[in-house]
DNA sequence: TTCTTCATGTAATTAGTTACATGATTGA
DNA sequence: TCAATCATGTAACTAATTACATGAAGAA
């Protein structure tokens, strides 16, 4: 009986909107929003039901479906109050893993084909994604959702992942026609000017939320010179 | 020796910068943008020198700071050209591991304060990085940058950080807005019509997205009905 | 009939994290 | 001189992934 992670929430939730096998939680998993903020291995959906059901907040019932075997998982009542108590409590995030982007913050050690290669695969990426939720969006949008009880939710988190895609769009075509004027990726004399400009505008952009946004008081929970990343887990 | 990963090549990247000791890359890393596009705990930076070196892609030096041991780590020719080849292959993500944004998508297993309280928190989390990172961004603006023959990437990738913060601020007020006219968390039949507008909306700027991007060939890669998230490590 | 995909898992491996340990330096 | 934090690591643990295995259904 291993301890309950994020993940373990991420299947009971699933398991609270229906009883489903591993293999349904898959095309669940896949099909929400929770691919997009949790995305897991398919194998962990075999795993952590087990899990669930060691701690008593799901069941487990053997059937069959034709010559096939089924094992479907049920949330249990300590199931559902463990998921609200969840809630309850601060989640971490938002971490972003992005190697594309990684090697954008390399460019300078590589060409100027190189970069622009990247940033039009991250261009691509993100337009791909789009062009994928498009028919899932119609059809939401269309015929309704699958789960109309949730569909107030779906919208409220749908428009999150939409403004991501955006943002990252956004970023990729500005970026692809800076960098199509560049002569190289080392940074000569104009370069170093239009670098200046640049990074003016970006705090500029960032005085501006700041500005925006109410005050907070600053926790400074830090214990270095500079702020840690946020743990990853649990 | 262990096989190389992405984190190899974010070790690298700074090393390509300049030789540093594990502790020095501890400090880059989180001054530059790879803590935000490729976060790791410390102890990796101890590690995956160690690993590089056993790759021939950098050289440990022992030296001494007072009384203090120190080993410093190198970037060799042959790691520049590793890091070189490895601009060229295609990056995985963007991957976003958000836990809060998973507790909104299960918003309707709890009360509606606990959804607003989840969404503030979204909130003042995001303020509170544009907080922190304003005075890097106006020291950077003004005073110049640490390394300025970097300056111009990292105009590009400070762009896109800013990008997600926004899209994240703006996301969150909206969303607070929406949630505090929603008696509770279940649907009801004025909220079922909310709902129908907002995924109304959220396709027609999807579809938005698809007509003013180049449309692209659609890889049918995917094995089974959904699409599976690409894999989350090389 | 045979090939593919569906459906269901298990096993091996590992990348990464958390927790711990220790001496040096600094400042009150 | 004593506490804090700087600087440097190591060790134990585990969440998660990748790879593999197997039989049923469906389609050609």
């Amino acid at each position: 009986m291993r301890q309950l992670t994020p993940t373990s929430y991420a299947v009971l939730g699933l398991l609270a909107v229906r009883p489903s096998s591993a293999y349904e939680l898959i095309g669940q998993m896949q099909r929400s929003m929770v691919r997009l903020v949790w995305p897991r291995a398919e194998s962990k959906l075999y795993e952590e039901p087990k899990n669930l059901v060691a701690h008593g907040l799901a069941t487990v019932r053997q059937g069959r479906a034709g010559g096939r075997r089924r094992t479907v998982y049920r949330i249990t009542p300590r199931g559902r109050r463990a998921l609200g108590r969840w809630l309850d409590r601060p989640g971490a995030g938002p971490f972003f893993e992005f190697e594309s982007m990684l090697k954008v913050v390399y460019a300078d050690f590589g060409t100027k084909e190189q970069l622009l290669t990247n940033v039009r695969r991250i261009r691509d990426d993100a337009v791909r994604r789009v062009d994928l939720s498009q028919p899932l969006a119609r059809e939401l949008a269309d015929r309704g959702p699958r789960f109309p009880e949730r569909a107030h939710i779906n919208a409220i988190t749908g428009r999150f992942v939409i403004e991501v895609m955006q943002a990252t769009l956004r970023w990729a075509q500005w970026a692809e026609r800076i960098v199509e004027r560049w002569p190289d990726t080392s940074l000569n004399a104009a370069m170093a000017a239009e670098a200046r400009t640049l990074l003016k505008e970006n705090a500029d952009v960032v005085e501006a939320m700041v500005s925006l946004a109410p005050p907070r008081a600053a926790d400074h929970t830090a214990k270095r010179k500079w702020a840690m990343s946020p743990s990853r887990t649990t």
